[in-house]
DNA sequence: AACCACTATGCACATAATTGCATATAGATT
DNA sequence: AATCTATATGCAATTATGTGCATAGTGGTT
C-alpha cells in the first residue's frame, strides 16, 4: 500500500473518483468513460463527456492515471487511462470519507410548492412527461439487472453494483407511484 | 398582464425563480428567505445564505424585484424586497417551461457501485448515518405536514404545497426502507 | 468575564457544471 | 449526393455553486 497523505492531492471531487473507480475495473479511453457516464455509473453521478474529458487531463497531471495513446487509422487515435498506485490509493482513502447528503434541486416539486403561480394544464403535462422519464429509467434498470446481476455466483464487485442498482429500481419505482398520486390531486383541484 | 419576453432577461435559473415564487407570498428578506431555504423550499430546491443575497442583487439588477431598506437600531438593517409586475411574469413563463431530471450526484450509491474498492465497515457505518438522515427528514415533513396542511379547508396554494411534501414524504419513508435493505445485502457479504 | 447563538448583510475566491463550438473519418441510410 | 450515426478528442466562455471570511449588536448560558 503506498502511503500518500490525501491532503497532498488537495480536496477531490467525487467526478474524480468516479472515473478512477470505472478505471479500477479495466483501463479505458475518455469515450469508453463517457459512454459508462452515459448508462451504469452515470445512475449514480451524471456527468457529460467534455467534463469527464477534463477531468482526465487533471488526473493524468496528478499522477493518478496513466495515459498511452494508440494509433488507429480512419478515426483519432484512442488514449487508454490506467489507474496508477496513487491512485488507488486515493480511492481508498475517499471510501472512508463520510458522505454528504445528495443535494435536492427539483424545478417540477418548486413548481408544485408555487402551485397559485403556475399554468395547472401545463404542470399536469410536465408531470405526465416526468412519469414517462421514471417509467423509462425503471424499464432500463430492469434490463440491466436481468441481464448481469441476476446468475447465481456474483462477485463482490457484481454485488455492490447489484445493490445500487437494487435502490435505483425501488426508488424509481416509488418515484412512479408517487407522481401517479400527485397527478391524481392535482386532478382533483383542477376539476 | 406585462407583455415582456422571456428571452430580454437571459435564462434564467431556477433558484431565481424559487425565490420569486417566495416572494409572491409576501415581500421578504434576504434572511427571511435564507431561513425559508433552510426550511420549506430548501426541501426541494437547497440554497446557501450566501446564495440567496447574491441571487437578490441580480434580480433587483433585473427590476424583477424592489427592495427597500428597513431602518433598525442594535442590528443590521432589514432590506424587504418585493417582486414586481415583471418578477410575476417571470414566474409565470417559467411555469410553462418544460422540466428537467434533476441530476443524479450520490457519493454513497457509487461507493456501493465501487464496492470492491471501498472499505466495507465503513461505508457500513455511512449507510446507517444515511438512513439515519433520512429519518431526521420525514420526521421534518411529517411534524410540517400535521402542523400546517391537515385541516379541511385548504387554499389551492396550500394544496400544491401539500402534494409536494407528500411527495416528498413518500421519498424518504422509501428511502428509508431502500437503505434498510441495502444495510442487510452489504451485511450478507460481511459474514 | 467569556462564549455562543441569533439577527442581518454581503464580498471574494475557488471549484464545478453547462453550452456551444471545433475537428475528422467510416459506414449506413434516405 | 446528402444526411445521419458512431467513433474520438478537446477548448473556450459562461453560469452556477461552495467555502471562507467579515462586520456588528443583543441576549442568554457557563
Amino acid at each position: 500500500m503506498h502511503i500518500i497523505a490525501y491532503r497532498f492531492f488537495g480536496e477531490i471531487m467525487a467526478l474524480a473518483e468516479a472515473i478512477l473507480v470505472c478505471l479500477t475495473d479495466r483501463p479505458m479511453s475518455g469515450y469508453d468513460l463517457a459512454k459508462t457516464f452515459d448508462a451504469s455509473i452515470g445512475f449514480f453521478w451524471r456527468a457529460s463527456h467534455q467534463q469527464v474529458y477534463r477531468e482526465l487531463a487533471r488526473l493524468r497531471d496528478k499522477g493518478l492515471v496513466e495515459s498511452r495513446e494508440i494509433e488507429q487509422s480512419g478515426r483519432p487515435n484512442r488514449i487508454i487511462h490506467t489507474i496508477t498506485g496513487a491512485g488507488e490509493d486515493i480511492v481508498h482513502l475517499w471510501s472512508l470519507k463520510p458522505c454528504r447528503m445528495p443535494s435536492v434541486k427539483d424545478e417540477l416539486l418548486v413548481k408544485l410548492y408555487a402551485l397559485d403561480n403556475v399554468d395547472i394544464p401545463v404542470l399536469h403535462e410536465q408531470l405526465d412527461i416526468r412519469l414517462d422519464q421514471h417509467r423509462a429509467k425503471l424499464a432500463a434498470y430492469h434490463r440491466i439487472k436481468e441481464k448481469f446481476y441476476d446468475g447465481q455466483n456474483l462477485t463482490r464487485a457484481q454485488k455492490g453494483k447489484l445493490i445500487a442498482l437494487t435502490m435505483g429500481i425501488s426508488n424509481e419505482s416509488q418515484m412512479v407511484k408517487t407522481l401517479g398520486k400527485a397527478i391524481t390531486m392535482l386532478g382533483e383541484i383542477d376539476e
